[in-house]
DNA sequence: GTTTTGACTAGCT
DNA sequence: AAGCTAGCCAAAA
């Protein structure tokens, strides 16, 4: 089905999220080729599933390393803000809080903007030989 | 089945 | 500058 293709893809696009860095909903889906649908990204990663023998999960696929085009932490169920900051924190990412209580981060020091997934510039490359 | 919601965002007031 | 709208479409209701 192509929503599944679509899931797949946002899946993979956020596993090439460097470790330490974070970006956002709609980069993913200018990354993916559908700059119209940001919140098919949201989607996508409410039904990641916690399940470990399948190919995306949890643990495979790097969500916390997704923010809103604000920087800061979208709003969800209670608690899941906090749980994505201390993922976050883990990683060396600084989060701060604002006085309304909500998270957020720098760009300017964690953006990860790319203009083409890295796997696509190896593609790139690859068609360069002769 | 139909309707409403929502891990979103760029563009307008 | 803060708030609203349209467009999006899978899930939940």
């Amino acid at each position: 089905m192509e929503k599944d293709r679509f899931y797949a893809s946002v899946y993979e696009a956020i596993q090439e999220v460097p470790y330490g860095k974070v970006t956002t909903y709609g980069h993913i889906a200018r990354l993916i080729g559908r700059p119209e649908y940001p919140r098919g990204v949201g989607t996508a990663l409410k039904n990641l599933p916690s399940d470990a023998n399948l190919r995306f999960n949890e643990s495979s696929v790097p969500w916390q390393r997704v923010v809103n085009a604000k920087g800061s932490i979208s709003p969800r169920g209670p608690g899941s803000q906090r749980r994505q900051a201390d993922a976050l924190g883990q990683e060396g990412v600084e989060v701060s809080q604002d006085a309304m209580g909500e998270y957020s981060v720098n760009f300017g020091e964690y953006g990860w903007f790319p203009e083409l997934l890295p796997s696509e510039e190896a593609e790139m490359a690859q068609e360069q030989e002769s």
